[in-house]
DNA sequence: ACTAAATTTGGT
DNA sequence: CCAAATTTAGTA
């Protein structure tokens, strides 16, 4: 056939489970098309964005005419030839569509058809001497900043409606016109920061490893200088000419670690993520793609941001949950991270002050080198944990008489307090007192939240509100218990036993306001507020030099738990929690409230901290052959009619039986949440030591169940690694 | 995902 | 009984 070198595999956007192939048309070969560029293509009667994969030489066979390519608006291939192979390790490993995929690693502002080499692009840059803020001018700071994220310029469709405030800033010489290509300013390297001796050899054990894969977690516990290690080693990849990629679980929540890296990176950083405009996000791309950006500082999606001369990735928090992706392409960004260390050949480094057992695991298995830091910067001592038996003890809406009493010691004492419940609203559940019956979401077959402030019923599974009843729907009588606690009534409570002392709340509900957030964080920073109530929000990355005393309220919600990960994250709460309080000269105090000072797992804490504690969960997962002992992979069914999902998932259980002692199969079982949304949802677990006969049997799986007619009507996918179980 | 085709539902 | 609603198959 002649027309053989004129054909191509195009990894198209929708979920399809096979590369698809087109004809390359007349108008097209002469510039050519090939793998990396993007194409837009028929499909059955609508047209769709894909990406070139390869040439194709063995068409359908059968007489049936390929259709042709519709445009390659592009120049150039838009993904590189690193990127296809990080994408065909996704698509494998989490069994996604490899067209969804691809899609995935190009930003949303590039994925239709817009061009996005467009010479010329005029916009607005940062001049050398623009400050970080404006006083008593927030727009121009809001500006300053955008440009900042961006490496220094935006495109004037990004800067749309800021006429104004730019031309403000420009007759300050704060800003200029420009023409988007140039390069922006690079600041010279840091200087006068003089590393511990941890930090040093941690620091020269990375450097060594630069020019090949290594991984390295970076066990340090909270305060002793983490950030420090990765700046120098970012430094160390920039002297030589390569660029570096950091990750950071919520960048919105960790403002102090980009202030930290902007104050020393300057204008060779951009920051990527999701809060962020298209057009910003595009430019941060673009910018990080033309190597014109040094260092990419982004959340769990700038894993896949292209970087030509990529020298060093860095991930910060590694064991942050967020780091993995709860819909589309479940993919675990720590995972993806380390796998595109591999294939370029770079070292990777992970951080945490609570490793996840993932990768303690590998530090054991030698796969990861263990750098441990455990001396706090100037000196700081960790604070002392003490188990709080609140069994027998009277409680005032969640508090202890014991805690209130340490609370007034603290507070007297000019120490702020720090407390954590891992509940907002103001009680879990309304419960008719003369029948029992318990408001539940229309949609999910969970109760709903009482939110008092608001008067209203809220779902915290799929966001329903309603209004708070006046009367019980089944009884007719209007006397409601309201048991059990959440941060909103803490809050209340807390504001009538301590009204002499300011206090701030901050979890999902009181942070909705742009801004806000950052402002409490200050109050809390400051000192201004001396109570500090909130959810885990609270926990994550947060400097607060003031706090001597912080508390975990409810520590057996983290030990009874159907998620076997629960008293993992436990344990990662109290440890990180610890971090938080005492950081300055005064020794501090943590207090956990609990029934079961008997659990294995506090004990072990109490003994042999974090460590101990690690040992003993990971006893528990090799006897329950879970992670690191085992891999895991949830088959999750949805339907509209209760049944349907289980006997789906039935036949796949009686199929996957076949495998034998190598896979362990559980369930199916209704999903922690059964009706949820409006669809019932099953789920079957599998389990195997081994990670190949995992994935051989999922492959082979999805072939069977396309095939079988239990699968009509049902929404199924898989999740490989889960990591909660919901 | 999107769309066209096929099948079920449902109202007069 | 036919039109609307819902499900199913296929995309090169």
């Amino acid at each position: 056939m002649s027309d053989e070198e004129n054909i191509v595999q195009v990894a198209v956007n929708a979920p399809l489970d096979t590369l698809l192939d087109y004809r390359v048309p007349y108008a097209l070969r002469e510039r050519g098309v090939w793998p990396g560029m993007r194409v837009l293509v028929p499909l059955g009667a609508s047209e769709r964005w894909g990406i070139v994969i390869g040439g194709a030489y063995c068409p359908l066979d059968g007489e049936r005419l390929l259709r042709e390519l519709i445009d390659a608006p592009d120049v150039d291939a838009i993904l590189s030839v690193d990127d296809l192979r990080l994408g065909g390790w996704l698509a494998g490993y989490y069994h996604a569509p490899l067209g969804e995929v691809l899609a995935m690693m190009v930003p949303s502002a590039l994925r239709g058809g817009e061009t996005w080499r467009t010479p010329d692009r005029h916009g607005w840059a940062l001049t050398e001497n623009a400050p970080m803020i404006v006083a008593r001018a927030a727009r121009q700071t809001e500006v300053l900043s955008l440009l900042r994220e961006a490496g220094g310029a935006l495109g004037d469709e990004a800067l749309r409606g800021r006429q104004s405030t730019l031309r403000a800033l420009a007759e300050r010489g704060w800003v200029r016109r420009a023409i988007l290509a140039e390069s922006v300013v690079a600041i010279g390297r840091g200087q006068g920061v003089t590393l511990s001796d941890e930090q040093r050899h941690a620091h020269e054990a990375i450097r060594a490893s630069l020019g090949r894969y290594a991984a390295w977690l970076l066990h340090g516990i909270t305060g002793s200088g983490k950030t420090e290690v990765y700046l120098a080693a970012v430094e160390d990849a920039l002297s030589q000419g390569a660029q570096a990629l950091v990750l950071a679980p919520e960048i919105a929540l960790t403002p102090q670690l980009v202030a930290r890296f902007r104050a020393r990176l300057g204008e060779r950083l951009v920051t990527f993520h999701s809060g962020m405009p298209d057009a910003a996000r595009r430019d941060a791309w673009l910018a990080a793609r033309a190597g014109r950006a040094s260092v990419v500082l982004g959340t769990r999606s700038a894993v896949f941001v292209p970087l030509p001369r990529l020298g060093l990735i860095v991930v910060d928090e590694e064991h942050d949950s967020s780091y993995k992706q709860q819909d589309g392409a479940r993919y675990h960004a720590r995972d993806v991270a380390v796998v595109r260390a591999s294939q370029r050949g770079v070292p990777i480094v992970m951080g945490s002050a609570t490793p996840s057992l993932e990768s303690l695991a590998n530090v054991a298995a030698r796969r990861y080198g263990l750098l441990r830091m455990s001396q706090r910067a100037g000196g700081a001592r960790l604070p002392r944990i003490e188990m709080l038996d609140v069994r027998r003890r009277p409680m005032r809406d969640g508090l202890s008489a014991p805690l209130i009493e340490r609370m007034t010691d603290h507070l007297l004492d000019g120490g702020q307090v720090l407390l954590f419940l891992n509940r907002r609203g103001y009680a879990p559940a309304l419960t008719c007192h003369v029948c029992g019956v318990v408001e539940e979401c229309r949609h999910c077959s969970a109760p709903m939240t009482v939110h008092w402030g608001r008067q209203r019923l809220v779902c915290h599974h799929c966001g329903a509100e309603r209004m708070l009843p006046k009367a019980c729907g089944g009884c007719g009588e209007s006397d409601f218990d309201m048991g059990g606690q959440g941060t909103e009534r803490l809050e209340q409570t807390l504001l009538g036993l301590f009204p002499e002392f300011p206090l701030e709340r901050i979890d999902r509900d009181t942070t909705r306001r742009k801004g806000s957030l950052e402002a409490k964080l200050a109050r809390a920073r400051d000192g201004e507020a001396r109570i500090l109530l909130g959810t885990q929000m609270l926990a994550k990355g947060h400097d607060f030099p003031g706090v001597t005393l912080a508390a975990v309220l409810d520590a057996d919600s983290g030990l009874f738990c159907s998620d076997f990960r629960a008293p993992e994250r436990l344990l990662q709460l109290i440890v990180q929690v610890a971090g938080r309080a005492g950081r300055a000269e005064r020794k501090g105090e943590v207090l956990i409230q609990t029934h079961q000072p008997d659990h294995p797992l506090l004990q072990a804490l109490m003994r042999g901290g974090f460590d101990a504690a690690v040992e003993e969960l990971m006893k528990e997962r090799r006897i329950a052959v879970l992670p690191p002992f085992a891999y895991l992979a949830l088959l999750r069914a949805e339907a509209r009619d209760a049944g349907r999902g289980a006997a789906l998932l039935e036949r796949c259980a009686r199929w996957l039986a076949e495998f034998g002692r190598e896979l362990i199969v559980w369930g199916p079982a209704p999903a922690p949440l059964e009706r949820r949304a409006g669809r019932f949802r099953e789920q079957l677990m599998l389990s195997s030591r081994r990670r190949d006969v995992l994935h051989e049997a999922l492959d082979g799986l999805f072939v069977a169940i396309r095939s079988w007619p239990e699968s009509k009507g049902v929404h199924w996918g898989v999740d490989v690694d889960p990591q909660d179980l919901g």
